[in-house]
DNA sequence: TCAAATTTCATAGTGATTACAGATTCTTGC
DNA sequence: GCAAGAATCTGTAATCACTATGAAATTTGA
């Protein structure tokens, strides 16, 4: 295998990022329906044929560029929980009490934000990116619980957990928010209601994964 | 106010649903794709400029043209639900069940399901179009259950209650799928404390948990 | 340096969507 | 019934995202 060190490999990537870059600028600038693409294309100075082998995907790419990260973090957090529905939960919501506290804090990204929320077809875009770590997250959450990656409740249970940040942004307080709904799913996801003496019947074998507190 | 009896208004309803007629039967035979608005048009007999005075919303709104009652059914099941969180959550499974069967059942919207699933814009303009329910539904069941219609326990609800369709579909056993999570979602919404003896909420099929491989 | 592979480009589409301005059709007061 | 006047319809032409194509320019490897 070559060394990805190649002239051609750093020309493309400096390419690429003069694409972004410029496109970004614009669009904070104007507002995104009022930029078109051979705008950017000049502004990068390359052509609108080039900027699509860049952004094939169509010009809401160009907004998010950057994003291998955040999956690998999200995931990071659960590998490391407690192995148990509570155990991933508390994870996710020290993760998320996190990435919202970043998000909020940094003046750089307010603006941003504000582009994407304001723009229908980003903030769908935006929504769809992230639901996209929903099969990852179910994956190591059924991992770390024992369960089956198909199982519905985990399935579930990604895909409202990665639904709440969204959700909790509306509120006056997010953070509060955050933590009270991630404490109603860990009620219905934790471990079976207080069970006095005996664990009764396990009506299944991926009964026993569950550690209760 | 004059009653919306004239001719004008007889027209207007004829050439809409001409539009979507014609909409949908060349979809449902070439694929969205594979059919212009200018062959859509020329079906209904009218001009480009005419079919987007009654689609301004764009040509995906060809494929949803009648959804008044789908919301109106929702809420009524909430309206008639026992004045608890479970209470709401038995109704809503009831008639989430009820709107599944029907679905799956009809030979008639096999073809427009597929259609819509397979079309990545219409499934995305359909799950926008469905979530918009979310803050009647949040409303409905605010009421209902005497809490505050911002309170982020009930707009959570709301909103994992609208996915849960989408959801469940993947599943081999959808109607499992959902008494299942129904049922994890009951557990965390429902009231504080199991009470020692009394069972509490009705009995439903979401008890069994998890489904072994 | 030479040739193959890769990247970029200008040109010319297609298809959705909108602006416009002149017809056409309906309603309504008489 | 009839003449405004409003609402609706139409073709034309434009913009914009995106694609196909084939040729030119650049990079790489030998």
């Amino acid at each position: 295998m070559t060394p990805p060190t190649g002239r051609r490999e750093r020309k493309k990537t400096q390419t690429r990022r003069a694409l972004s870059d410029a496109a970004l600028r614009l669009f904070l600038e104007r507002g995104y329906d009022r930029v078109s693409v051979k705008e950017i294309a000049d502004a990068a100075d390359v052509s609108v044929t080039t900027l699509f082998t860049y952004f094939p995907e169509g010009k809401h790419t160009l907004v998010f560029d950057e994003d291998a990260s955040r999956e690998e973090s999200l995931l990071a957090a659960v590998r490391q929980a407690e192995e148990s529905v509570p155990g991933v939960l508390d994870a996710l919501q020290a993760h998320l009490r996190e990435r919202f506290r970043f998000l909020e804090e940094s003046r750089d990204l307010k603006p941003f934000l504000e582009l994407v929320e304001s723009t229908p077809e980003l903030a769908a875009h935006a929504g769809r990116m992230w639901l996209r770590h929903e099969t990852a997250l179910a994956e190591a959450i059924a991992l770390r619980t024992g369960r089956g990656p198909d199982d519905i409740a985990v399935v579930a249970l990604a895909r409202y957990v990665l639904d709440l940040p969204q959700l909790a942004r509306r509120s006056p307080d997010p953070l509060a928010a955050l933590d009270h709904v991630i404490g109603l799913l860990k009620r219905g996801w934790g471990p079976d209601r207080p069970a006095p003496r005996d664990p009764g019947p396990p009506p299944s074998a991926a009964d026993g994964q569950v550690r209760p507190p």
